[in-house]
DNA sequence: CTGAAAGCGCTTACAG
DNA sequence: CTGAAAGCGCTTACAG
C-alpha cells in the first residue's frame, strides 16, 4: 500500500494525494475529503523513509535524553514533551546510554532527518569540544553549563553545581560536622562532578576545614549499588566521619543503606545529604535532605530558549536557574 | 556528501562502493581498502532513510519499551541488549508512554523498517487484541501472558501473576495478619493488576478469610506518589489493616513512606510487601519484602525464543518463568 | 486546483 | 570482481 494506490483508488493523482497528505492549502474541498476516506479506509500511512529522503527543509525538533536511567532527566523531559506540544512542534526523542556520545549521534541525526534544533539532556563536555562545531542549527544543553565552550548556536541552562555544593557544605559545618566525606563522580574536568567538588572544597576553605580528597572523598557512578559501596568504603577508611554529602539522590539512598548496615542510625550517628531533589529523595525514610534542581525551570526556558533561536537570530545565552536546599529529616546537628 | 562523491573520490563505481559499505563478500581487497579509506577521511555516514527504503529484506529485530519510567522494564532490557548483542543482532529499540498503543507503533514501524520481530516489554492486552492480527512477523511478548490471544506469532514469558500474588497472601496470613489491604493497579481484566488480584482473592478463600475490594482494595497507578495517597486513604478508612501488600515495588515504597507519616512503625504496626524485586527494594529502609520477578530469566528466553522463531517455523510457547518471594525486614509475625 | 515528471540517496539484479 | 541502470515511495517545482 502506498501513496500510488491511493491516487488509484481515490482517481486523483500521486500529487495531489501527495498534497492532501501534508496539509497543502492548494487542494479542492472535494479532492481533499476524497482522499482522505480513501486514507482512512484503507489505514494507509505513508513510508517516513521515503518522505524523509525527499523533504530538504528541517521538521521537528529532537531531544536527546543522556542516560535511560536517569530520573531527573526523566523529570525533565515530561515537561519538555508538554511544552513543545503546546506549541505544536513535533517532537523526536532519542534516549542514549549513559556514556554514548550525544554529539555523534546528533551529527548523524541531522543528516538523515535534519531536525530544526536539539535539545540536549545532560551531556559530557569532552563529546561536545571535539566535534560540536559540525552542527548547525540552534541548540541548548541542560544541566550542564557549556558557555566555555563559545559555541555560536547553543545556549545552555544549569544549575550553579558549585555554588549549591556550597552551601550544602555550609549547611553542614553550620550543624557543627566538621569531618564531612563527599561520594560520586569523578575528578575529570569535564564530569557534572567536577563544579560540585569544586564548591566543597571552596567552602571547607572558608570555613577554615581541610578537605583531604584521599581521606574524605570516594568516586562512584550514578546508581543505588555504587553508592551502597564508596560509602562503605569511605566509611571504613575514615570511621570519624560524621555527614556524608552524595553527589546525587541515587548515591545517597545507597549510602543510606549501607550507613544502616554498618549500625549508624540516620541522622543520630550519621549525616546524609543527596543532590537532584527527585521524587525517591521525598519518600525515603529517613526523607533525604538534598538540592532541588528545578526541573520545570529548566524545561521551561530550555524549550522556550530553542524555540526563539529556531525562529529569530538571538546571541546564545548561558544562565543558572535557582536551586534550593530542601532541608529534611537526615540531616542532624551536632552537639559541641 | 552521498556515496556518489565517495565513488567519485575513490575512483570506484556506486555500486562498488555500496557493496563495500554492506560487507559483500564478492569486492577486491584493493577496492575495499580504497573505498573506507575515503569514507573515513570524509566522516561519510549513509543516509539510512534512502536504504530503508530499498532494502525489502527485514534487518533488526526491535525492541518496544511500554513506560520509560518503568525500572523493572529497564532492568531486562539492559540484558536484553546485552543478548542480541552477543548473537550480533542488530537492536531498534523504541520507549513507548506508559499509556501508548505499542501494537499501533509496531504495525507503522514494520512498514518503515520490516523488522525481523519484535520483542515487546510490558503490553496491554487490550491493544492486542484490537489489531495484532496486523503484524506478521515473530513476536515475544514479556511480563504478561498472551496465551488467551491465540496469535501464531506471539509467544510469552511472564511471572505466574496470580499464584505468586498468593503466595505472598499466604505468607502474610501465616505471619498472623488477617486484615490485609491490597492497594495498586486496577479492576481491568487487560491490565497486569487483575491477576494478581485474583492471586489475592484466591488465597483469602482458601484461608477462610474475607476479601472485600471496598474495604480493603485501593487503586492506584504505578508511582510513589499515586502509592502514598492510595496507601493514606485505605489506612484511614480501614485503620484495623495490619499488612499492605503493594503490587509494585514503587506503590510499596510510597505506601512505607504513608504508614510512617502517620506514625506507623515497619514492620511494627504494619507490614509491607512489594513486587518487582527491583534494586530500590533492597536499598530501602527497611528492606522490602517482595516477589522477585526474574529479569534474567525474562531477558534471555524472551530473546532465545525470538532468535529462534526468526529461523525456524515453530510452535508459539507461553511459559511462566519462576519467581521467588524475598523475604526481607517489612513484614512483622502477629503475636496471636 | 491538478497532473506529469524529476529526483532524493541508496541497493541489487543483470551483464560482462 | 565491477559498472550501468532500474527502482524503492515519496515531494515539489513546473505547466496548464
Amino acid at each position: 500500500m502506498t501513496i500510488k494506490d491511493i491516487a488509484r483508488l481515490s482517481g486523483y493523482s500521486l500529487g495531489t494525494v501527495s498534497r492532501v497528505l501534508n496539509n497543502h492549502p492548494d487542494v479542492s474541498e472535494t479532492a481533499r475529503r476524497r482522499v482522505l476516506e480513501v486514507v482512512k479506509e484503507q489505514g494507509f500511512e505513508p513510508n517516513s523513509n521515503a518522505r524523509h529522503l525527499k523533504m530538504r527543509n528541517p521538521s521537528s525538533v529532537a531531544v536527546l535524553v543522556k542516560g535511560s536511567q536517569n530520573l531527573l532527566f526523566l523529570d525533565i523531559l515530561e515537561r519538555i514533551q508538554a511544552r513543545f506540544e503546546l506549541s505544536g512542534e513535533e517532537v523526536y526523542v532519542a534516549y542514549l546510554d549513559e556514556d554514548e556520545d550525544e554529539v555523534k549521534y546528533a551529527i548523524s541525526l541531522s543528516k538523515q532527518r535534519r531536525p530544526k534544533g536539539f535539545l540536549f539532556l545532560g551531556g559530557d563536555m569532552e563529546f561536545f569540544k571535539r566535534e560540536f562545531d559540525q552542527i548547525d542549527v540552534p541548540c541548548v544543553l541542560l544541566t550542564n553549563n557549556a558557555e566555555s565552550l563559545g559555541a555560536g548556536n547553543l545556549s545552555s541552562f544549569s544549575t550553579d553545581d558549585g555554588t549549591a555544593a556550597e552551601e550544602v557544605m555550609d549547611y553542614l559545618y553550620s550543624c557543627g560536622h566538621e569531618n564531612i566525606g563527599v561520594i560520586g563522580g569523578n575528578l575529570s574536568i569535564d564530569q557534572i562532578s567536577y563544579g560540585r567538588l569544586k564548591g566543597v572544597k571552596r567552602s571547607a576553605k572558608n570555613h577554615g576545614q581541610s578537605f583531604e580528597l584521599g581521606k574524605q572523598y570516594e568516586p562512584c557512578r550514578f546508581s543505588m549499588a555504587e553508592g551502597y559501596e564508596a560509602a562503605k568504603r569511605l566509611l571504613e577508611r575514615n570511621p570519624g566521619i560524621t555527614a556524608l554529602f552524595a553527589l546525587g539522590d541515587v548515591i545517597a539512598l545507597g549510602a543510606m543503606r549501607a550507613a544502616a548496615d554498618m549500625g549508624l542510625s540516620i541522622p543520630g550517628d550519621i549525616s546524609i545529604v543527596g543532590f537532584d531533589g527527585t521524587a525517591s529523595s521525598e519518600y525515603s525514610i529517613p526523607r533525604l535532605t538534598t538540592v532541588k534542581q528545578d526541573t520545570e525551570q529548566l524545561a521551561d526556558r530550555g524549550v522556550r530558549t530553542l524555540l526563539q533561536s529556531i525562529h529569530y537570530e538571538l546571541p546564545t545565552v548561558h544562565e543558572y536557574v535557582p536551586y534550593k536546599l530542601i532541608k529534611r529529616e537526615s540531616v542532624a546537628e551536632l552537639s559541641a
